[in-house]
DNA sequence: CTTGGTTCCTGCGTGC
DNA sequence: TGCACGCAGGAACCAA
């Protein structure tokens, strides 16, 4: 599933190839797809356009092109991008097909179907709720501790729900939420009000250092992630808790337990986290 | 303001 | 081997 780590990933190795190309027409296998606004509308607004750069913002793809529009692209659990020659043999589940003037196509696969794809002018960006709403960023000046103890301060929802809010941090998801809070001891369960200064500090530092090395080891691919080129990251093999379900946590030994804590499944050690 | 449930979607793991 | 079932979860939405 990808989050700010394999976003940003898939950001960085694309941008390069796509930035200034024109986009010389659009194959919609499945329009759906299309959030806004219709395709034929989408079609008529984007052929043509160049690309000038692309940007992210939390689990966002923004491709800023020509004629200040932005086509916002979500990924959500199982979208892929590729960036493959014309020539080459389509991924299974491609459903939007971006035809460069170069040979070169941008590919959307999405084997759940749940990825987003919408065109609109930069004036009218604020459409997008979750993009306009959404909080700052891990490893971002307005992402400082005194942000993340106002953000705590008196609340009494568990933490780990705190922390998966896009309004409140943009770009965590399940695995880096998880993996933050084993590194700072923390019990997912705890209500956020409940959080020492120690521990409000610790996990500030957590979730910088987490998604710092997600991106440094270009995201994780547990099941599904992989880069616009189809190689997968190597974070997984530096995972504390996800997914390692009665595996001896790596800091004392105990089992790994899981729980669905915020309607998400959650990894934690009984042992470190309290 | 909050929390919890539902919806979307399909490959895959599990159990019989 | 085959089949039914439920899980995986990001985010929008709604109800309480």
């Amino acid at each position: 599933m990808p989050e700010l780590p394999e976003v940003e990933t898939i950001r960085r190795q694309l941008a390069p190839k796509v930035a200034g190309r024109e986009i010389a027409a659009v194959e919609i296998g499945l329009p759906r797809l299309l959030k806004y606004p219709d395709p034929a509308c989408f079609l008529r607004e984007i052929i043509g356009k160049r690309i000038e750069k692309l940007e992210r913002r939390g689990k966002y793809l923004l491709f800023r092109l020509t004629g200040d529009m932005t086509m916002i692209i979500h990924l959500r659990m199982t979208g892929r991008l590729f960036y493959r020659a014309a020539d080459t043999v389509r991924d299974a589940h491609t459903h939007v097909v971006f035809v460069f003037d170069n040979g070169f196509e941008l590919r959307f696969a999405d084997m759940r179907t749940l990825g987003t794809l919408c065109l609109l002018a930069d004036t009218e960006l604020g459409k997008i709720k979750g993009l306009h709403e959404m909080g700052p960023e891990p490893l971002t000046a307005a992402f400082d501790l005194k942000y993340f103890q106002q953000l705590l301060a008196n609340k009494k929802t568990k933490i780990k729900g705190l922390l998966l809010d896009q309004r409140r941090i943009g770009g965590l998801g399940n695995i880096y939420v998880d993996e933050s809070l084993h590194l700072a001891g923390i019990h997912p369960e705890r209500p956020a009000g409940s959080l020492s200064p120690d521990e409000i500090s610790n996990l500030h530092q957590a979730i910088n250092t987490v998604i710092r090395e997600g991106i440094e080891h270009g995201g994780t691919t547990f099941r599904d992630y992989v880069d616009g080129e189809g190689k997968a990251g190597t974070h997984q093999h530096h995972l504390r808790v996800y997914g390692r379900k009665q595996e001896p946590c790596v800091t004392c030994g105990t089992a790994i337990e899981r729980k669905e804590v915020a309607g998400r499944g959650s990894y934690y050690c009984p042992c470190c986290q309290k």
